[in-house]
RNA sequence: GCGGUAUUGGUGAAGUGGUUAACACGCCGGAUUGUGGCUCCGGUAUGCGUGGGUUCGAUCCCCACAUUCCGCCCCA
């Protein structure tokens, strides 16, 4: 037997469902944000990706799905969304739009050469926004309160934001040194890998899960510290819209991210979940100011965030949430003998042209099996067809929670339905979702979070 | 890249180096000759992940590989 390649998955059944119910949410959400939606390619030349992300991670050198094509060119799949974007950004000069900042989002498939583990496959699917051109705070605020209103939306109750600002470059820069420098005199302390990374990633060091009981981490010295004036400025305002969003973000030094080109925010939204396993962050993202210009663009303020569908989907599972997903059919067509047949094939299309679901029989059941059939795919009502009555064009329907039934002339069935079927309610989301109102509470947008604010 | 774990039907699973691999669910059919969801009866595995090996003989022992799940490294 051929098997799915190691760390696939196939979605399939109501977890597809709960995928794709997702994906319109983010959809229409993303619709009043007013993201572009945007499609790139699924590879793109390696070079991209180790211009973007930079050599000094294992990312590059042993994680990516690299290939070369029968034009010798070196391929790699996509590992994450915002290089080809940015790409894309400076091949069709969007920075000279007309309408700046350039605000886009995508959903798609990525690809990681990694050994799989909980919340961790080879082949994942991220959703992820970016925001190119503009450097200000309230762009770092609304960014993070994408990824926080998509979860409330969803109904995810424990989520926990966590933001830090590593700062500009030249208050990088100082906070690494001044790491190296701390570390190195007490490098005995530290594990094997720790010491590696003294070197390699200092930052690292700081969330390792040996190291993490010993005096000598807890009392590190934070990025915050070595912030400069500018920096520090400019994490406050961040915050101060944050509070404005009523979002309540919990500043965590600890969180710096992998990538060298991020600067000043950086967040991670992390499911408080029982049983999330080690991969508990649901996204993040950051503010990254240099990687326009590092890919050969002008420089360009951006900031971004991605999230990935699958663990969003794990962790709704996981605090057992309810999703509107259901799969269920308006009618389901009943028929035994040909003649028969040949009616229920026809009105099965002249039904589902007119905007019902509609279900029939295609394994040669008995009536007796079609009835089980019917209640399996959660049929509302039945139709049952009878070559005596369709010679006076009547057929039967049954509603299939009622039991009552009646014989209708078939002309009639469509406003019938009409009448019987109720519409599938719009998708929508009402502020109501993405406040923590009391019950009487009456606020018209403006809530307690607004409130305190004041 | 490193370490641990598992792999029996559509599903949940029991089991043994030796004729026909429990049991349950599901599914199909019948009792009920075109109106069911209860009940009763009957049927239902390309044979135990793949490939080698040990053996008179292996699903059960050994080896390799694949995949699963979990952890480390790394985490975009």
């Amino acid at each position: 037997m051929i098997t799915k390649p190691k760390g696939c998955h196939d979605i399939y059944g109501m977890e597809a469902r709960k995928w794709k119910y997702v994906e319109q949410v983010i959809d229409a959400l993303m619709e009043k944000y007013h993201y572009n939606y945007m499609r790139t390619p699924i590879f793109e030349s390696t070079e991209l990706f180790h211009r973007g992300v930079g050599e000094s991670t294992d990312i590059v050198t042993k994680e990516t799905y690299d290939f070369v094509d029968r034009g010798e060119r070196a391929m790699t799949l996509r590992p994450e969304g915002t290089a080809g974007i940015v790409r894309s950004y400076i091949e069709n000069k969007m920075y000279g739009d007309a309408t700046q900042p350039v605000k886009i989002y995508y959903n798609g498939t990525m690809y990681r050469y990694e050994r799989p583990q909980s919340g961790r496959d080879r082949e994942l699917t991220q959703f992820g926004v970016e925001v190119l051109g503009s450097d200000d705070p309230m762009v770092d605020a609304e960014v993070i309160s994408i990824a926080v209103n998509l979860y409330k939306i969803l109904g995810l109750k424990e989520i926990k934001v966590n933001i830090n600002s590593l700062g500009d470059k030249e208050s990088r820069d100082a906070y690494r040194k001044a790491l190296i420098e701390y570390f190195t005199p007490h490098i005995d302390e530290l594990c094997e890998d720790c010491k590696e990374r003294l070197q390699k990633n200092p930052l690292r060091i700081l969330d390792c899960k040996v190291d993490a009981d010993l005096d000598l981490l807890k009392n590190a010295p934070t990025t915050l510290d070595y912030l400069n004036e500018e920096s520090k400025n400019r994490f406050e305002k961040v915050k101060e819209y944050l509070g404005v969003l009523g979002i309540e973000a919990v500043v965590n030094p600890k969180i710096v991210r992998g990538l060298d080109y991020y600067n000043h925010t950086v967040f991670e939204v992390e499911a408080k979940v029982e049983g999330f396993g080690a991969q508990n962050v649901l996204g993040g993202g950051g503010r990254y100011n240099s990687l326009v210009d590092q890919l050969g663009g002008p420089e360009t303020p951006c900031m971004g965030f991605a999230t990935g569908i699958g663990r969003i989907v794990l962790a709704l599972d996981k605090e057992e949430v309810e999703l509107p997903v259901k799969d269920q059919v308006d009618a389901f067509i009943m028929y035994v003998n040909e003649e028969e047949k040949l009616h229920a094939l026809y009105l099965a299309q002249e039904l589902r042209l007119n905007g019902f679901a509609i279900e029939t029989e295609y394994m040669n059941r008995g009536l007796k099996g079609q009835f089980k059939q019917a209640d399996r795919l959660n049929s509302k009502y039945l139709i049952i067809l009878n070559s005596d009555d369709l010679k006076e064009n009547l057929i039967t329907i049954k509603n299939n929670q009622t039991k009552e039934e009646e014989k209708i002339d078939m002309d009639y069935l469509i406003y019938y339905l009409d009448e019987h079927v109720e519409e599938e309610e719009a998708l929508h989301f009402g502020h109501e979702e993405l406040h923590e109102c009391d019950d009487d509470c009456d606020c018209d947008g403006h809530c307690h979070h607004h409130e305190e604010e004041r």
